[in-house]
DNA sequence: CGCATTCCTGACGGAACCCTGACGCGAACG
DNA sequence: CGTTCGCGTCAGGGTTCCGTCAGGAATGCG
């Protein structure tokens, strides 16, 4: 769930859109003032922020150069002023959007959408480790002792579906439908062979594997 | 200079649109048919593209579903229509920003900046370094030793894109719709010359290439 | 209109890789 | 005790994939 900070004064409009954003599947915390919205920040690291500029202790304005003195996460500002003044202002302070009060609700969860759709372009960083080595999928590489190892395609593509099913056991036929299609899914020897290529770049003892162990009659398993 | 393409079905507001975006430093194309913008989207490859939606071929809608089939660039939409509900579908269906007409200068320049700014900063570091020579992205420019080095206009755009993702491989089948659009992306042999080239002019040792690496079978990868 | 640069395609050599077959070994089983 | 089955190892032919060179087409510039 995308951690999500409202921070909004009018106590009212702030529960109202918690409870609308919790029913789009937001977990939400609801600050009410800028010093509190500031340490929520900070504590909690949210992947969004709402900004309402109207604040009672400190300018909202103040509140965005204090979330973006440390911070790149997206900004959502809400605001009752809607000359376009304003709206300059804070988009080129570092806001990532501007809605002007009232506004229609699902074009603020459109809006919310379109800023979070952007991180979630950037994948997570999936990193499988063993005591032998390290795969780190979205890279794509694969280091041993400190040293990048050279894979084939065909062997970097078995490692990749081990590595995605770690620690458990990943059936022949379903290795073998990755690899080379639905038809040859009992070609088991191909299996063999790049187990064995696997193994002689990757295990300590290739003779004795530890991490790319198979399971006989079912299939291979790394373990991590 | 960004590279903005504006497309307006209205001649005289693109023309005014043209001529104040040049005024803030923007290289500006302008396109009055959807046809015509996807033509120039995918040959001359725009930074941002501002998108009317009321156009006199076709939908324009289907123009911002044509370019996000192949790129990830921003695209500011731009329309009549002032309800919620269409602004929702542009957003959802992959625009960056809504702006109603009649609409503010200001406001619309501040966007162009919000969404410019963001594609600054994606990569972490726009300046990209490695043992051989270093690629500054805002300046455009490639040094190699101190001197400066001359790419052809392909040549920097297959180098941006690999500096954009340094350190994790790029799919032939990614750079070869940024370079030469969605029809062409599996002519693979255009990106092996071009990888020629590039490691002429980069590398020390063309021939043992140490930061422009071939992933077989999958891509490229820059290492810094 | 002529020149220069750049883009793109084709042909070719070489290297890397994929896949298959043959064989040895140990365990399970009758 | 012999047979069978599954697994691992080694090696080699065929093929795919990559890099290089070259040249015509297209484009931009003076």
């Amino acid at each position: 769930m995308t951690r999500l900070l409202v921070v909004e004064d009018d106590a009212a409009l702030g529960r109202a859109l918690a409870i609308i954003l919790r029913a789009h599947r937001y977990d939400v915390a609801v600050s009410t003032t800028g010093t509190d919205a500031l340490q929520k920040a900070a504590a909690w690291h949210p992947e969004v922020v709402i900004l309402d500029l109207g604040l009672p202790d400190i300018d909202g304005m103040e509140v965005l150069a204090g979330i973006r003195g440390w911070s790149q996460i997206p900004v959502l500002v809400l605001s009752a002023r809607q000359n376009s003044e304003d709206k300059v202002y804070a988009l080129d302070a570092g806001a990532d959007d501007y809605v002007a009060k009232p506004f229609a609700m699902d074009e603020l969860l459109a809006r919310l959408r379109v800023v979070t759709r952007r991180r979630e372009t950037t994948p997570e960083d999936p990193v499988v480790q063993t005591a032998a080595f390290t795969v780190d999928l979205p890279r794509r590489k694969v280091t041993r002792d400190g040293a990048e190892v050279r894979l084939t395609p065909t062997e970097w593509r078995l490692l990749e579906i081990l590595a995605r099913h770690a620690g458990k056991v990943v059936g022949r036929t379903e290795l073998l439908r990755e690899l080379r299609g639905p038809n040859l899914a009992h070609e088991t020897h191909y299996l063999r062979v790049y187990l064995a290529q696997l193994r002689a770049k990757l295990e300590p003892d290739p003779a004795a594997p530890r991490h790319l162990i198979t399971e006989p009659g079912v299939g291979y398993r790394l373990e991590p």
